[in-house]
DNA sequence: CACTGTGGCCGTGGTC
DNA sequence: GACCACGGCCACGTCA
């Protein structure tokens, strides 16, 4: 049988065979083209690593160890010269670990005790020593890496003249590569499997084990063209008592994109609310009523199969609860119960496609957790519509009504427990209603998180699951294949941090001009790797061979002599971006909207990917041990790109008057009016593009404000009119809707050339604000907050204070989630505050004071170079200058005298008591 | 085992 | 009042 299938997740059993023999099996979970769930089992796949010139006592301890199954000798190019490996092949994945534990070679600098003097001698005279230091009687030997230290030590039988302890360090010890590798991933890459895959195989009987609707074991994979098959979607919630931690329901609700049609599940509690003193008897009834509903949520889900699990906040609490709870009624299940291990399982909550219990995983630094069941995607609609909408507030009932004005039913969940006892229908009504609001969140047209998974892995050619974790992944999946095809070694990360220089931000020269005229470089980073053949493949210390020296120093071999891997692999993505554009354009033609939307989301994804790849670069998770040369010459090259612009530009007497990474805004006394300005910003856009490097007139805008780095707003009249504003409020969560709302109003004012409007306007507001006439909602500040204990100081910030309040009054606090609150004292120290929850009435009384204040400080940023400022716009009484426009110089200030350049602005406070 | 980067503004609390 | 550090969030073409 052959099916074409859409790879959703991966993951390995190792079994034991009748011959006593382990078996590996490579198992994927997919969607067929149509619609079917599948489990692919794949054996003969065995894991292996990389070790650079074993030693003979290492390459023994390999040949000896019945885990291993064979070891081969290999070439392969590491930083530009061909050297030896061993390619060591093991029984199971979870071996190369333990070979790295035992095996692993950890140090590189090297002490001898009295070597000869012709060895010291010798070791002077390698290429690859960095430094030989001789200090009483002991000598120092330093390289560059791991790998050569191992050389020197094979080559001169270094071991002989090290003493006890460091003849340890470096004895039956290697370099290995290729050993973080996941072991289902390397599947993937050695068979260039991409998201999209027709697979060959016997069709098997239907097991317990798996809830896939096939079960086939794969002979053959051939490329398929790619498709997206309609899903499951599969959305929970839970309510528990916060009190005693018990679970009173569960309800689903399944839909099934492939016909629309859904299904609810409701499973519930059979008793009441708990009570503090219950007797032991009626404590076994609740326990074994509740791992009934763990059992009955347990086979739901394997029943319903579905593709997607989401909810909203599951990460932080549902599945947190399920795990808990599973923990203490059931024990732990599933390897050791061992609190310090950082991934963790119940074998009892097996809601995945395979057998094994849902695990979690967290982040040690971050300490973020995350869950996993095998052949299903997790995601928390939480997370999806925080990264896709970036909403002021995060809660479930702000996002439902700002998405479809729809909201949660109206129950107490602070007081879950009198809630269960008095209204249970209605609590299992308010449950069923929260995992139906995250579904329509999840699959809402605004945040698609799902399809847009599904987008980013076909570049990626990665199973779903695989996108969802992170990008460095994704450039890997690409990088790693081409890498090994061209038998070049592949390193592990070193984990060394470091700081580069970063973007080249032009000062801003504030004010409002007119006619200004904006271009950018179209992806400069990816278009500087090109450019320079920047790559780890390439890089060289040979200046004689050297095409390419960057400002930071790192040397690039020319294109002829090595085409580096890095820049064709970006070069691809480009290319491959440039056909999906042009698909979108055809599609839109001939009037197939669904496929121009297709074809326009896959070429963001291929960008994003593009754009990443220089990020990627620039982190301690980086391979390729070129890191700290690769994305600091990438930044430094881009800053030499566009400083070359601004400088040329000024040097021909037109003003720039901002800049940021790509970007230059300027504007010239000759250009007023719309074609001149085009007419210039074409020409410029010619001269600046040169080879793979793309300066593009992106806008011309008539009216154009700033007044510091990142913080600007224009109308662009071409080429379509549009208002832009960058950095300000309006742009930022945590300001509040007034100030947003009336920054905006002035914006506009301001572009459309009525400053004296936009200052009466800005100060009737701050009147009004004063006076108290305003909205509560629209005085609402929400800040994310983080865990209490990351804080150096957690008391004296006012929104980990709210938070602290909502979770004593028995709301339940994630890390990260936006706190809404308002200010009611804005002068005490800290800040007093009160929390803003839904469908409870506020009652205190803002400090409005306070927000008068802030709204006139962030206001007379604007309307100062009109002649108010924060004063004035606060007391009422104003002198405007008569010119409003800079042409070559900001607008003098009217009231102060105008400041040098080096001249501090002097912040003026002014006194509100006299209106209070 | 996790896992993209640097530059920058500004409100706030704290110290001198 | 000047100055500093912290914290949150934003700009980088809609992700640089």
């Amino acid at each position: 049988m052959t099916f074409d299938v859409r790879l959703l997740d991966s993951t390995y059993s190792v079994n034991q065979k009748d011959d006593g023999v382990s078996e590996v099996i490579v198992k994927l979970f997919g969607k067929t083209r149509e619609n079917k769930s599948i489990t692919i089992l794949c054996p003969d796949f065995k894991p292996y690593f990389h070790v650079f010139e074993p030693s003979p006592a290492l390459l023994k301890a390999f040949k000896d160890s019945p885990d291993v199954l064979s070891v081969e000798d290999v070439t392969l190019e590491y930083k530009g010269s061909q050297e030896k490996f061993a390619k060591v092949s093991v029984r199971a994945p979870w071996m190369v670990p333990k070979f790295r534990g035992q095996y692993e070679l950890k140090h590189k600098t090297i002490t001898l005790v009295d070597p000869p003097e012709e060895l010291v001698e010798k070791l002077r005279a390698e290429p690859d020593v960095l430094e030989v230091s001789v200090l009483n009687g002991g000598v120092k030997v330093s390289t560059e890496d791991r790998v050569y230290s191992q050389k020197l030590i094979n080559r001169y039988g270094l071991i002989a003249y090290m003493d006890e302890e460091d003849a340890e360090k470096f004895h039956t010890k290697g370099v290995f590569f290729a050993a973080d590798i996941v072991f289902t991933n390397r599947f993937i890459y050695d068979h260039d499997l991409e998201t999209c895959v027709r697979v060959s195989g016997d069709l098997m009987e239907r097991s317990n084990e798996y809830t896939t609707d096939l079960l086939l074991k794969a002979s053959r994979f051939e490329k398929c063209d790619i498709f997206t098959p309609k899903l499951k979607i599969l959305s929970f919630d839970i309510e528990s008592s916060i009190k005693y931690n018990n679970i009173y329901c569960i309800c689903l609700t399944v839909i099934n994109e492939e016909d629309g049609s859904r299904q609810d599940r409701r499973i519930f509690s059979e008793f009441g609310a708990r009570e503090l003193k219950i007797s032991a008897e009626e404590q076994k009834a609740r326990d074994e009523d509740e791992r009934r509903i763990l059992k009955e949520f347990v086979r739901e889900v394997r029943a319903l199969d579905p593709d997607v699990i989401t909810g909203y906040n599951i990460n932080n609490f549902d599945l947190a609860v399920l795990f808990e709870r599973a923990n203490k009624l059931f024990g732990k299940g599933g390897g050791k119960p061992d609190e310090e291990k950082k991934r963790q399982s119940n074998d009892e909550l097996g809601f995945g496609r395979d057998t094994l219990g849902m695990s979690r995983r967290e982040n040690r630094t971050t300490g973020f957790v995350t869950w996993d069941v095998k052949g299903r995607l997790i995601l928390d609609g939480w997370l999806s519509v925080k990264k896709e909408l970036r909403p002021k507030r995060e809660g479930l009932g702000y996002v439902s009504t700002m998405l479809f004005n729809d909201t949660k039913d109206n129950i107490d969940s602070s007081h879950m427990d009198d809630e269960w006892q008095a209204r249970k229908d209605e609590v299992i009504h308010y449950c069923l209603k929260d995992a139906d609001l995250a579904l329509r969140i999840l699959t809402h047209p605004r945040i698609q998180a799902i399809s847009k998974l599904m987008d980013v892995a076909i570049p990626a050619k990665l199973p779903v699951k695989e996108v969802s974790g992170g990008q460095n992944r994704m450039i890997e999946s690409l990088l790693i294949r081409m890498v090994d095809r061209e038998k070049v070694a592949v390193p592990m990360s070193s984990g060394e941090v470091y700081d580069y220089e970063g973007g080249f931000v032009y000062d801003t020269k504030p004010g409002l001009w007119e006619w200004v005229i904006g271009l950018d470089f179209s992806s400069m980073y990816p278009s500087q790797v090109i450019k320079h053949n920047i790559c780890f493949t390439s890089f060289t210390k040979n200046k004689a061979e050297a095409a390419h020296t960057s400002p930071v120093g790192a040397m690039f071999l020319p294109t002829e002599k090595r085409h580096g891997i890095v820049p064709r692999m970006v070069e691809g993505l480009l290319t491959s971006r440039k056909q999906a554009k042009a698909a979108m354009k055809k599609a839109k033609e001939e009037g197939n909207l669904e496929q121009a939307d297709y074809y326009n989301r896959l070429q963001n994804a291929i960008k994003i990917m593009a754009n990443a790849t220089y990020g990627y670069f620039g982190t301690k998770f980086c391979r390729w041990p070129y890191n700290r040369y690769i994305a600091p010459s990438i930044t430094a090259w881009a800053r030499d790109e566009i400083k070359t612009v601004v400088t040329t530009l000024e040097s021909r007497g037109y003003t720039v008057i901002a800049g940021d990474t790509d970007s230059v805004f300027f504007t010239s006394k000759e250009h007023r009016d719309l074609e001149k300005c085009k007419l210039l910003g074409f020409t410029v856009q010619q001269e600046f593009s040169a080879g793979n490097m793309h300066l593009e007139l992106e806008k011309v805008m008539i009216r154009f404000f700033a007044h510091a780095k990142k913080r600007y707003f224009g109308k662009i009249i071409w080429p379509e009119e549009s208002l832009l504003v960058r950095g300000y409020e309006p742009r930022r969560t945590d300001s509040f809707d007034l100030q947003s709302e009336t920054m905006t109003k002035v914006f506009q004012l301001v572009l459309d050339g009525k400053p004296e409007e936009a200052v009466n306007y800005a100060k009737d507001t701050v009147h009004d604000t004063i006076k108290g006439k305003v909205d509560l909602p629209r005085l609402v500040i929400s800040k994310s907050v983080n865990e209490f204990d990351s804080y150096d100081n957690p008391g004296s910030l006012v929104h980990v204070n709210v938070a602290k309040k909502l979770q004593e009054m028995g709301y339940d606090f994630t890390p990260g989630m936006k706190t809404p609150f308002i200010i009611t004292n804005g002068s005490a120290q800290p800040q007093k505050a009160e929390p803003v929850i839904e469908g409870v009435q506020f009652t205190a009384r803002p400090d409005y004071k306070y927000y008068a204040e802030r709204l006139a400080m962030a206001l007379a940023r604007i309307t100062e170079p009109f002649g108010c400022d924060e004063r004035a716009l606060i007391q009422g009484n104003s002198q405007r200058s008569l010119e409003f426009f800079c042409d070559d110089k900001p607008a003098p200030k009217a009231e102060a005298p105008v400041h040098g350049a080096n001249v501090k602005k002097v912040k003026q406070t002014a006194t509100l008591d006299m209106f209070m």
